[in-house]
DNA sequence: ACTTGACCTTCCAGTCACTGGAAGCCCTAT
DNA sequence: ATAGGGCTTCCAGTGACTGGAAGGTCAAGT
C-alpha cells in the first residue's frame, strides 16, 4: 500500500506520514521503485498514534504509548501514569484558558465597540495593577 | 535604564524584551556604550504587551492592540473586534480541551491501573471505530 | 513511442514565540 | 590588573508539522 492510500485510510496527511517515520515512530518498508511500503501493522500503528494525537498526547508519549500497546508484558499502570499526567496537564491549560476567557468576555462586555477611542479594554491593558 | 531593569519591571525576561525588540514591536534607544536604554514610554509599551501576551493574544494581534492604544483617533469596535475574535478562537480551544479531558478521565477511571496488561486507553487508541 | 498527469521521492525553509548558549565588549569595585 | 556582572550579537533549537521545489515513477490515452 503506497502512501496515500495509508493516509486516506488513518485521516493523516502523507506529510504527517513521512514526518514520523523520520522520527522512528513508524519504520515502513520500501517497494522496488523506492515508494515506502504500508501493511496492515503500519496502518494499525497510524490509526493509534492519530488517535493519540486527537487526544493531545505529545508525540513523545505516543512513542511510549505505541511501544507499551506493542508489549505484552506491559503494566497498565504505566499507560495509566501517562494518560494521567497529561490529563492533569490538560486540566491546567483548560484553567488557564478559562481565566483568559472570562476576563476577556468582561472585557468585551464593557467595551462599546463604537467609533470613538474610549476602550476598557485597552485600559485595561494598559494598567500597571 | 537598562534591559534588566526593564526586565524587572515588567516582568519579562531579557531575551523576550530583545525579540520584541527584533520584530519591530518596540524601539528602544541606545546609550553611548551600545546598550539599549529604556524610557517610561517603552515600560509601558512593555507592560501593556505583557498584559496582552497573558490574556493570549498573539504577537501581531499585539502589534494592532498596541497601535489603537497609541492612536488616540482609534474606533474601540477595532480593539472589540480584536478581542472577540481572539475570544472566540480560546472558547473553541477550550471546547477541544474539555472533549479530550472529558475522554481522558473516562479512560483513566477505568483503567486498572496496576501489572496486568490489560489497558482500556491502549484498547480505545487501537480500536478503529 | 510519446505525452500527460498523478503519484512518489528527498531536501530545505517556514511556522510561533521565544529560549539557550557562545563569543566578546563594557563597567564597577577591589 | 583583575574579577564579576551586565550588556551586545548571532546561531541554533524547541514541537509538530506544513509548503514548496526539483526530480523520479507509473498508468492511461493517443
Amino acid at each position: 500500500m503506497n502512501i496515500s492510500d495509508a493516509a486516506e485510510i488513518t485521516s493523516l496527511p502523507p506529510k504527517t506520514i513521512r514526518y514520523y517515520e523520520e522520527i522512528g515512530l513508524i519504520t515502513p518498508g520500501r517497494s522496488a521503485n523506492g515508494y515506502r511500503s504500508f501493511t496492515d501493522m503500519h496502518i494499525h500503528q497510524l490509526t493509534f498514534l492519530a488517535h493519540a494525537r486527537a487526544l493531545g498526547f505529545s508525540v513523545e508519549d505516543c512513542r511510549s504509548l505505541l511501544a507499551l500497546w506493542e508489549d505484552r508484558d506491559r503494566a497498565s499502570a504505566d499507560v495509566r501514569k501517562i494518560a494521567e499526567t497529561h490529563l492533569g496537564a490538560i486540566e491546567a491549560k483548560i484553567a488557564d484558558l478559562s481565566a483568559m476567557r472570562d476576563t476577556l468576555r468582561h472585557l468585551v462586555n464593557t467595551c462599546a465597540g463604537d467609533n470613538r477611542p474610549d476602550c476598557p479594554i485597552l485600559n485595561s491593558l494598559s494598567s500597571s495593577d
